[in-house]
DNA sequence: GGACGTCGAAGAACCGTTTCTCCATGAGCA
DNA sequence: TGCTCATGGAGAAACGGTTCTTCGACGTCC
């Protein structure tokens, strides 16, 4: 009781007034020290359940809330990720630019928030500014590009890192991708079945692995069957250059009858080019794009799309770094009270873990030949078209 | 130097290895006190240069990086600034949903990037779970519904809150909106003047004011111009109530010949209702929607929407929210040296500053009658419909 | 020659928690 | 009676910076 009025007495010779409650304010109130407090509020320690409850009840009394950054300095813990996307240029926040982005990002969030922790956007540019002013445990980053040195920078300062999109030459904690490879290759088999003789690709010109993947994927089935790969790169993240690039694949003398965007925009702009030159879709032209938008459903003609399924991709970078945060504690076990784990690093041999997480290819009429009746499927009713 | 040296004795008993280093270590290897570290790296004090940039480089050599957590637990500012969207339900995270709430996130989080602030997104509920275990400087508010016990909680507890949408019965230190009923207005008039005769309104349940206002707005107009209200209210989070409500109001026996929809995915929800009774845009009906996606420039036929320019919003909403934040610093004027300025209060005099932003109307054939060759125009070039 | 101002820098309090350590007290037990 | 042990709780040391205060040394001015 003394020492608590003495504690408070220091304070309350400044003058304080409207200052929010602290815990020796609720060590005061309930007259117990704030060794107890703590406790009672963090069902830690040995207390009898009366003491408990009753301290719990002077807090809430008080209104205290407790100080997140004295915590955060003397737990190590903030409850914070950071969320990131390096690819597309450093300036325009490509966020939710492409629903792709949109979808992954709520989807983090809410696994995020389920397990206690918040997110939060920060810029790829690797400038301390911002990002050392940030207590982080972890840090998502999305689509990093060959050797990033923010990546770089964060491993090196022990902040565990998990991608979304397998890294290239950086190190992260764990990675998490779709199986590039393979979805390719099913839509240029899907494609070829439909009749495709020369299959285009609409692709990028940055380097993360997305892009890198997608289109090596493409040039060695073209090897492999024998077809002239035809394709068209630009700049994703500039949507007018894309619309270049679509009319560009389908102005060539070697004009594909089948093209695949890797982009969610390439939809709309093969539409618009095939349009431009006459040419019928699914007729003359057989389309399908990478997208996470239903737009495409309800085009005219509805288009074929590669969804990524980002909600899974999301949830689980998420649920990998925030295992890997909370794991290397659990891990250390050799000395049970150690405030700060070592280093966060992997084993140091072998590559990070990765998990690969399957596509969805949602088939529309863009990529089916018309006629589909000579196939055994069920007559439709006479209103559709 | 033996002072620091005694300094890091203290550390150097512990075992500690792999640690990053502290300001006590840059200022051991500067042979400096910590005092001159801190003054070198923040520009303050009285050095001269020559020790400034020694510092400098010394603690660039040792990869020092000041630690967030202490640093906001003594100056009491973290840099954080929380962003949540109140309305549409607690579970599901609206974000990204509506084009709406993406670019305005966007928007937001580049302009606080810009100030140096980071945004960190946080659920409407108002569990403190998450909430009070992160330092906030302040906080947007996306559309709180009235008598948010989110918003009111964050102002007692001395977080500055700026709202976007004029906040219906809680205390917020700022908010942004538009100007909803000259909006309404506005697309009542101009529907009116391609002909409409009887202009029916998709709107929401729940009470936020852009809900609230916009369908205030539409019921004052009927009640000026003499015409019946016509409209159909359904819980706005829940994509396939829009579709059914879509429906209904064109099954109604009183039939508008023209509609406005709150909510982005009004549009197309209205377009498949219209073809399903066969009615004819604009020829049969006029549509208007509220939307930012550009998905509106290529359905067919292309339909008019309301942008509320949320970049705009975003930016203005930060602003004004780090403005607060900061000003209020300034304005304790009287004690200079204050750590903490006083509960964060509008003067209590007065409804909080709120500022009106103007929309933009973008007009399209949905609502335009056919032949307007009957009015003044241009002709068209032959290639188009 | 002493008072005084300035420069450069060190000392130490403080921000508000968590948590390790330690101390009473009283019961159980030989 | 003396010892051990469990219980309930207090004390105080961190956590890692920022900043208020102090202090010596050195010119300078009257």
């Amino acid at each position: 009781m003394t020492a608590a009025a003495n504690q408070n007495g220091r304070r309350a010779t400044a003058s304080r007034r409207l200052e929010r409650a602290g815990i020796r304010d609720v060590a005061a109130a309930a007259g117990v020290s704030i060794t107890t407090v703590s406790d009672a509020l963090n069902g830690k320690g040995r207390l009898p359940d009366e003491t408990r409850s009753r301290v719990r009840e002077v807090a809430e009394r008080l209104g205290y809330r407790p100080s997140a950054a004295a915590r955060t300095l003397r737990t190590g813990r903030s409850g914070l990720i950071g969320l990131t996307v390096t690819t597309y240029g450093e300036e325009p926040f490509t966020f939710t630019e492409f629903a792709y982005f949109a979808e992954m990002a709520r989807a983090a969030t809410s696994a995020a928030l389920g397990r206690g922790y918040a997110l939060v956007v920060l810029p790829a540019s690797s400038r301390h500014d911002v990002w050392s002013n940030i207590a982080l445990d972890g840090t998502v980053v999305i689509d990093p590009p060959d050797q990033d040195p923010l990546v770089t920078e964060l491993y090196r300062s022990g902040v565990p890192v998990v991608s979304d999109g397998k890294p290239g030459n950086c190190p992260v904690t764990a990675w998490v991708d779709n199986d590039h490879e393979a979805a390719v290759l099913g839509i240029l088999e899907h494609l070829s079945e439909a009749g495709a003789r020369r299959i285009g690709l609409l692709t990028g010109t940055s380097t993360d692995t997305y892009t890198r993947l997608s289109t090596e994927a493409y040039l060695a089935w073209c090897d492999r069957v024998g077809q002239e790969p035809v394709y068209e790169a630009y700049p994703a993240h500039d949507p007018a250059a894309g619309a270049v690039a679509a009319d560009r694949l389908l102005a060539r003398p070697d004009r594909p009858d089948a093209v695949y965007g890797l982009f969610d925009p390439n939809g709309t702009d093969l539409l618009a080019a095939a349009r431009r030159y006459g040419l019928r879709v699914p007729d003359d032209l057989l389309l399908v794009c990478c997208s996470e938008s239903d737009v495409y459903a309800n085009t005219e003609p509805p288009i074929t799309t590669l969804s990524l399924k980002p909600r899974r991709i999301g949830t689980t970078v998420v649920n990998l770094l925030i295992d890997a945060i909370e794991g290397v504690d659990a891990g250390s076990g050799a000395v049970p009270g150690r405030l700060f784990p070592p280093r966060y690093r992997t084993a140091g041999t072998g590559p990070p873990p990765g998990t690969l997480m399957p596509t969805e290819l949602i088939v529309r009429a863009s990529s089916q030949r018309r006629c589909p009746r000579t196939t055994v499927s069920p007559p439709r009713p006479p209103g559709e078209v």
